[in-house]
RNA sequence: GGAGAGGUGGCCGAGUAGGUCGAAGGCAGCCGCCUGCUAAGCGGUUGUGGGGAUAAAACUUCACCCAGGGUUCGAAUCCCUGCCUCUCCGCCA
């Protein structure tokens, strides 16, 4: 969420900030009218405790010295009353203020190509070559049925549909890719964490999943607890209120999760394949730095998610998403899209994003300089380094060869074992 | 699942017949003093968030003793609910 300060005295800019990502501003003009008369009725309010306070002082002073204190008491008795009765309008403006401030997005870089929808996204650099088939390509649910690895049929009997059993080399290609992932990472500098996969309402709010993105999440009843749709929401809490030493910084983590996706809204969309499941893979990364570092870090971080591209010898490109396209929370994504010769199209692997205070700002992340007073919001980056499930996806289809085994990348053979799938 | 105990500031730890308690004391931190170094010692200081005031401070005020309600003129202290932690028994990967 933005800085309620920022919001009311820089109106201004919030607003280019709105237009940029092609929101309405006037969305700005409830909060503001909320929040002016939140003020108002605070300092009201305050007013009187202070009134109160100073008698119920008196009180206590009467009562030592045994005096009689009935009419002072009455009085406090009566600006108690009249309290309550505004505390409790008081309530209900603070209420509609804060989620009115949730609604509000995050204020995109200015690095950011400014554009209405993900057509206007700009391609910043593209690595590799597509390979030069001599066979049609085929798609990866094809190969993976082919060759025994993928069983969606059986997954849709366990489960249902959007969930995949991976089976053999299948499901030992998964486990190579988190090591491998994983090894890369730690070897980076990125600390392992392996977290909770449920966690209650407070985290998911705390990363802005909610309360906007209900519809998104599974959840489970008595007790409730929510999946996660990604380790960033496990993993960017494992600071949440806590005021970290400036030396802290930077923090960084990478974690292996299962993820778990309603993908409501996506009907007919990639409806076969492993694409789009409702439970998915993904090694995940996730930075805490200083404000003045966060730039930097970005551009380090994706290039940490497209150096395990280059090791699998992926073609892929790197997109920076426009003010139209980008997240709620983000203030300047990369996406990493792979080639898949099955589409004959790039298909987003990775998603990296730099939320600056946004996130930390809801979550209470914050630190303290040495020798200043007073704290500062972290800067909290993440990207996906990589989604297993696409990762798959990619090697079965840039690898497939014509006689329909698909051959190990180079960087994987020590994990798998094996030179090739057959 | 059964039976108990408890959640206080960066940490440890006082504080229950409700009243100058934002909270004693200790440790750690910071500033100064002292001692030829080190250690010790002495004095002072150190929470977070919001509002007002200010050029900015100083200043002032409100809130915060797990969370949310309640009682009261007034609650860290009393009552309810929830969450969490710990100990013992049972069960279990």
């Amino acid at each position: 969420m933005l800085d309620v300060k920022l919001v009311r005295e820089n109106t201004a800019k919030v607003i280019d900030a709105l237009k940029r990502r092609n929101y309405d501003p006037s969305i700005l003009d409830n909060f503001l009218k909320i929040e002016n008369e939140r003020r108002e009725l605070l300092r009201v309010i305050e007013d009187r405790r202070e009134q109160r306070n100073k008698l119920s002082q008196e009180i206590a002073r009467l009562k030592r010295d045994k005096k009689d204190a009935s009419s002072i008491l009455n009085e406090a008795k009566n600006i108690s009353d009249s309290i309550s009765e505004k505390e409790e309008r008081l309530r209900l403006l603070e209420e509609q203020s804060a989620q009115e401030l949730l609604l509000i997005p995050s204020i995109p870089h200015d690095s950011v190509p400014v554009g209405k929808d993900e057509a206007e996204n700009v391609e910043i650099r593209r690595w590799g070559t597509p390979r030069e088939l001599d066979f049609p390509p085929l798609n990866h649910w094809d190969i993976g049925e082919m060759l025994g690895i993928i069983d969606f049929d059986r997954a849709t009997k366990i489960a249902g549909a959007r969930f995949s059993l991976m089976k053999g080399m299948g499901a030992k290609l998964e486990r190579a890719l988190m090591n491998f992932m994983l090894d890369l990472n730690t070897a980076k500098g990125y600390k392992e964490i392996f977290p909770p996969l449920l966690v209650n309402r407070n985290a998911m709010t705390g990363t802005g999943q909610l309360p906007k993105f209900e519809m998104e999440l599974f959840r489970t009843v008595d007790p409730e607890f929510y999946l996660i749709p990604t380790a960033e929401v496990p993993v960017t809490n494992i600071h949440r209120d806590e005021i970290l030493n400036e030396n802290d910084l930077p923090i960084y983590y990478t974690a292996y999760t299962p993820c778990f996706r309603r993908e409501a809204g996506s009907y007919g969309q990639d409806t076969r394949g492993l694409l789009r499941q409702h439970q998915f893979n993904k090694v995940e990364v996730v930075k805490f730095v200083k404000p003045e570092n966060s730039y930097d870090e970005h551009e380090r971080l994706t290039n940490d998610a497209e150096d395990i591209l280059k090791r699998l010898c992926l073609p892929y490109r790197v997109i920076a998403l426009c003010t139209g396209d980008m997240g709620f929370a983000s203030a300047k994504t990369y996406d990493l899209e792979v080639w898949l010769p099955g589409q004959q199209r790039y298909r987003e692997i990775s998603s990296c994003s730099n939320f600056e205070d946004f996130q930390t700002r809801r979550a209470g992340i914050r630190f303290k300089r040495e020798g200043k007073k007073g704290t500062e919001f972290v800067h909290t980056l993440n990207g996906s380094a990589l989604a297993i499930g696409r990762t798959v996806v990619a090697i079965l289809e840039n690898y497939q060869q014509k006689d329909g085994s698909v051959s190990i990348p180079d960087a994987l053979k020590p994990y798998m074992g094996i030179e090739a799938i057959k």
